[in-house]
DNA sequence: AATGAAAATTTAGAACT
DNA sequence: AGTTCTAAATTTTCATT
């Protein structure tokens, strides 16, 4: 298993997870090369972890799903078994797609996809105030966004 | 072109958005049809925008980038002229993977990628002090996460 | 809109350099 | 590690219902 990734897997890695459905072929012809080692190289890839996963990006706002909302919360009480029934709660929401734990002025970060604000003042009062020692909530409705990718820089790698 | 998905089309998303490398064989198969209508409609979902793109997921820790870093911005000066310069600067830098306007206690909320807290101190200290009118930054540095996906909760689609 | 089948293309792997 | 060649599987198109 090789550890260290060379020109050509990272090449492979710039372009799939910037499309995926881009076929062994294809790459190999960008990369000029054929696609017997692009093949052997992704399955590698894959197999080693480099590759999480495949996935449809879908279009949420598209799907009625307007609202972005980041949430920054403190809670009351810091015992670990409770941090972490903290966290499976929140984590069971579906509005919920991102649960960080973070030092600096929140214990939690949260990053909420709600159909609007009505929604998500809705998942405030029925779910998030029933978790117990919650402490401070700070929201951050989002008004437009810049850049939202995943794609990470492997310029340097 | 249909405006509304039914249940079908729901399906279908639910599916790929979890795992885009499904055949549409298989994805027949769960839904118990064959694959030429489910070929189609998956066409009609690229086409008409509900799915965005296909991508890879990377393992950033594993490429060695291990640090997700959250940054609350505040601006001294708010002109339209600024305010976009902000944000197409802020936007060209690679360790920068989301960058949202937002209302609330910062005027932006970015999320960035990099290597650890040495690498995220060089990136404060060479490229976002140098920006004009910063005003107030706010860093939340993961420790840990307990949910990052995607995936746009369907269920009251 | 779906079925079933045919054509085009890609994937996966064997043999070889 | 790479190339070429080939079989299997999948994708894509289309006539039909």
């Amino acid at each position: 298993m090789a550890l260290i990734l060379d020109k050509i897997d990272t090449q492979i890695l710039a372009i799939l997870q910037k499309d995926s459905s881009r076929t062994t072929k294809s790459i190999a012809n960008e990369l000029g090369m054929t696609t017997s080692p692009i093949f052997e190289r992704i399955k590698k890839l894959e197999k080693e972890g480099y590759i999480k996963k495949y996935v449809a990006l879908l279009n949420h706002k598209k799907i009625g799903l307007k609202q972005v909302v980041f949430m920054g919360i403190t809670l009351q009480g810091h015992t670990r078994s409770y941090l972490e029934k903290f966290v499976s709660q929140i984590n069971s929401f579906p509005e919920v797609i991102e649960c960080h734990r973070v030092s600096g002025n929140f214990d939690y970060l949260l990053k909420l996809v709600v159909e609007d604000i009505e929604a998500y003042e809705h998942f405030i009062i029925t779910k998030l105030t029933l978790l117990p020692y919650l402490g401070n909530v700070q929201s951050l409705i989002t008004l437009s966004t810049g850049k939202e990718t995943n794609e990470i820089d492997l310029s340097r790698v």
